[in-house]
DNA sequence: ATATATTTTTAGTCTTGTCTAAAAATATAT
DNA sequence: ATATATTTTTAGACAAGACTAAAAATATAT
């Protein structure tokens, strides 16, 4: 049995370890989990005898098979009810995160594959991100960070990278959300800001937003 | 903050304390949450800490108005949840309670009333279980015993006592559900089994069954 | 290469919720 | 009414998970 708590770590590790493959420090995720790092250290270990983590003293972390594929099952988890949240019960994209945290340690193998079917088998939650599937499998979406794309170029949002309340709110209140046209009308080169077209809009945004959003070239 | 384990135990003596409007005992508890006498004890004394319970020494445990709200917003969390998972997702009546135990303690007051609101305000659970009001309030609802019905009347299932697995799947068996038509067509004085026609078919049950079967005169 | 800084681990403590075994209170039976 | 049985509480222990403070290992800087 995997407890509540070993899952949010394998979360933890699974979400750091995604960008560098190489092992995950200490460090690392007791900043991410908001815990100190003696804690890690004591889970960590427990992770490793429970065979779902690589560790080494001292070099970090990493999951095992099985260890990737119960952080995958979390993950997936989350995102599916974040669908639910969204589609079905009124919630906007910034309130879901906090509930589906609770959520996605609900065990039931029927009711996630239920939910799944009744959501029509989404690939992707309200913000965006890929929904794993039963083995853990993501499809890798194409898409660049907005402040890549360049001046006169269109490009439509499908994600973003910073999924804080804060951001989220901040995007709806210039109208941005996902399948929202952007057309990039100029930079600035002083402070990589950008004039942006949102429906008819013109809203310049900072460097700090357009390097939160995910876009893919307009088609 | 109400932890998991209290609404657990403020669930239990709210079902136990239904019946007998005296105070609840320590071993009642215990028997029900298949748990120690002592653990019992144990957590009477926080939960009259907390002013959730009304507590005397050896004289057994009520809750206080706090309290029965506490545990009446567990129980209708619980049985709107039951709803769901058996009108949205495929669930049978016998397979709900054990999700539904850990869906019950998500906190988000959103959440809730939207669910509320998606299934539209439902008044029962799949059992025939009344579901509590935001303030905790329950409709009563007429019902009796099947047991209590006399030959030749014709009554209609409104809900089951017990809710074991067991139960729901021998009802299943004989196609005895919520709104099935029932007439008592003989009962046997020796063991108090009586044959009942369910769908024109004639099945003879035990009074352990016609004891756990609640159902309502036919209209 | 050695001194300093940072990271990680260990050792020991705390809280929550559970348990066993024994003691205390209450209930029951003759 | 007293002895016996049952129920309830207390006392002390344990596991999970987290924390602080100190020690050990690794990384960095001169």
């Amino acid at each position: 049995m995997v407890t509540l708590s070993e899952e949010n770590y394998l979360k933890a590790i699974y979400h750091l370890g995604k960008q560098g493959s190489v092992a995950v420090s200490t460090n690392a995720i007791a900043e991410q989990m908001e815990t100190k790092a003696s804690s890690v250290t004591d889970m960590i270990k427990k992770l490793a005898d429970k065979n779902l983590a690589n560790y080494i003293k001292y070099q970090g972390v990493s999951l095992t098979k099985e260890g990737r594929l119960a952080a995958a099952s979390v993950v997936r988890k989350h995102r599916l009810w974040e669908v639910l949240l969204v589609e079905k019960l009124n919630f906007s994209w910034d309130e879901v995160h906090e509930v589906a945290e609770q959520l996605e340690h609900i065990k039931s193998e029927k009711l996630i594959n239920e939910l799944d079917a009744f959501l029509n088998y989404p690939e992707e939650d309200p913000h965006g991100d890929p929904i794993p599937d039963k083995d853990g499998n993501i499809k890798k979406v194409e898409k660049i960070l907005l402040s890549q794309v360049s001046e006169n170029q269109s490009c439509i949002c499908v994600g973003v990278k910073d999924s804080s309340t804060d951001f989220l709110k901040y995007l709806d209140k210039h109208h941005i959300s996902l399948g929202t046209s952007i057309k990039i009308i100029s930079k600035e080169k002083f402070d990589e800001s950008m004039t942006i077209d949102v429906n008819n809009t013109l809203i310049n945004i900072s460097k700090t937003v357009s390097n939160n959003i995910y876009v893919k070239k307009a088609s």
